[in-house]
DNA sequence: TATTGTTATACTCTATAACTATA
DNA sequence: TATAGTTATAGAGTATAACAATA
């Protein structure tokens, strides 16, 4: 449990009762359940990607132009300054992005996706996009519309109390790379 | 990201476009921000609890007079035996549970849990209660309804495909503590 | 003096392997 | 000889702090 009191999904209680075992009624374990499978195959897609999924995100930004400095990415995708120089590194000797400095500030360098970067990132979502399809097989057509629609008006309340959201934020945090000053202590 | 090529919720493609932000339409993404929201209010309930989620689960199992020595506990969970070790230190330590000796094999230990545990996990699993009727607010009676029921269609097939799944391994690997034998070398 | 990016150090957590005691 | 549990060691990953170049 990396630094917090880390969280988790749990299958809850029967308030005594032996057989422990309520899936139905266990929110917390589903979701955890459903988001593990999304993982998995998010994971697999990514699996020879330096950085994994965050190393995607910097694709993702660099190929949009939308990366500026390497400490503005940085902060927009909630990742330390000092990770994102060896996740840079990675991907820069992969020839999927470059640091090019930039005109107005000698310190700093500007991100960019090579041609290599973006048709990879274009493969990458195609991938994804399956994923998506596959994790969601199980329902039918209406369902599957509905699904969505809940979730993301779940999600978008979601986003609403806690604004600061990245989506590289939310797989460090869910992922258990750690927020900094908390620290357990429960081994 | 720990052992594996760690998988993530990003938010997908939009084929090329410079704004890149289409949060509707990303699956993933919605997935990880309300599972992310559950993870949260679910630390928070623990957060005081040694071992964390983990610890619950022990918790539970020994409350649930499920346990049986301390190995079958560790299988059952998903959780390495060493680790089980450490874990079961702290529980102890904190009174919730208690190691006795197994009377047919005289290296076995049973958990059990006190009658502090028992009330304490009683008083946790109505904080998770209340925490998952938070994360479902948004939604109104019928779609809360609707929304459970899609969720645990989807969680049944995502079990359904690696049966070997517990709770406890689940938050282990959404939650990145690794799964043996990967190792990516990203940094 | 403050800031961008890099490098070096310390800390947390997990897994692997060695060890003790029973079987 | 194999198994339950414990302890010790090493590895992966992150954050913290010190550093160089520029503003």
């Amino acid at each position: 449990m990396s630094t917090r009191g880390a969280p988790s999904p749990r299958r809850p209680p029967a308030p005594a009762g032996p057989d422990h075992h309520a899936l139905d009624t266990d929110l917390g374990f589903a979701l955890g359940l459903v988001f593990r499978r999304y993982l998995r195959s998010a994971g697999a897609v990514m699996a020879d990607l330096p950085g994994g999924p965050r190393g995607y995100q910097v694709l993702a930004e660099a190929a949009g132009n939308n990366a500026g400095t390497q400490l503005a990415l940085a902060q927009r995708l909630g990742i330390d300054r000092t990770v994102m120089t060896y996740l840079l590194d990675d991907l820069e000797r992969a020839g999927l992005v470059a640091r090019r400095p930039d005109p107005a500030d000698r310190r700093a360098r500007r991100i960019v996706a090579t041609e290599v970067g973006q048709v990879r990132l274009a493969a990458l979502d195609r991938e994804l996009r399956r994923a998506e399809e596959h994790l969601l097989a199980p329902l039918d057509g209406p369902d599957r519309e509905a699904f969505r629609e809940l979730l993301c008006r779940l999600a978008g309340h979601a986003q609403a109390l806690d604004p600061a959201t990245s989506a590289c934020q939310v797989v460090a945090e869910v992922t258990g790379s750690g927020c900094p000053g908390e620290g357990t202590g429960s081994r």
